[in-house]
DNA sequence: GCTACAAACGATATTCAGTATCAATAACCG
DNA sequence: CGGTTATTGATACTGAATATCGTTTGTAGC
């Protein structure tokens, strides 16, 4: 919440509302999720709120397998994700070896890096568990 | 060509037009390029033909800063590709360092890893010498 | 070389995510 | 409070991708 005050945002309805429901998700979401738990936000606003809080850090995006949008609460600065591909489910995690694989990457690499997107997709233990659904 | 024999899918006109200007792309590309270069194909029939090759490991997926397909002939098994953010041209490349890593992550992360991509941004050597465009 | 049959095609309609427009509304600052 | 201006929601729109379906075309078997 402090986030929209500390960019000039205003804090408005939909927007505390919109924050209010992500601060409870623990998993990864959809801009449809949270328009379907939010039907009085119009659908525009939905995603203004999510390409706001992307810049302002809150969140992030990450693709799935098949390259679908997800979103996540980043709890912390910079980091990775692991997505089930049977259930969806998101983590995040960080590795100092993938950081630092990244800087030694550069000598290989023709260019500057300027940044780096990696997802690992896993089968979750509960999935591991469940063969089917 | 002859993947279309091998996975015992028929060679039409329309799958060797593709293939055909496929091979001769060295950067990335977007389904609607190819669109563009054959106009007497159909919409459909290019999107069939990209997840077509995509399943036969022709050609891979990769995914621009915002989240926009491309894709690029796949020269080898597996590999990760650099982007630039600038003009967007893709390059390919592979990692012992980076295979090696995924493994060695697997202890960190809950769950079976089953697959990764990994992307670089990058601005290029080219971009870099014109600041602008 | 034919023929029959299934695979694949293209046109079309449709879905779905995301964006532009714009008049109405509501934050915020004084 | 009241004025200014950011923000909203309805609506229309775009662009990528997929479903449908009658027609075409590859191909295996003769
Ligand atoms: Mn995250
Ligand atoms: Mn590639
Ligand atoms: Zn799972
Ligand atoms: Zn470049």
């Amino acid at each position: 919440m402090a986030v929209l005050e500390d960019e000039g945002y205003r804090a408005t309805a939909p927007r505390r509302a919109i924050i209010n429901i992500l601060a409870e998700k623990q998993e990864g979401f959809t801009a449809e999720e949270i328009g379907n738990e939010l039907p009085a936000v119009g659908r525009a606003t939905i995603f203004r709120t999510i390409k706001l809080l992307l810049k302002a850090g809150v969140i992030c995006r990450l693709n799935l397998m098949d390259g679908a949008p997800k979103y996540s609460l980043s709890s912390v600065e910079h980091h990775h994700h692991t997505v089930c591909v049977r259930c969806g489910n998101v983590g995040e995690f960080r590795a100092a070896t993938v950081e630092r694989l990244m800087r030694g990457l550069s000598d290989d690499i023709p260019g500057n890096i300027v940044g780096h997107r990696l997802e690992l997709y896993i089968v979750c233990d509960r999935c591991t568990g469940n063969p089917d659904d």
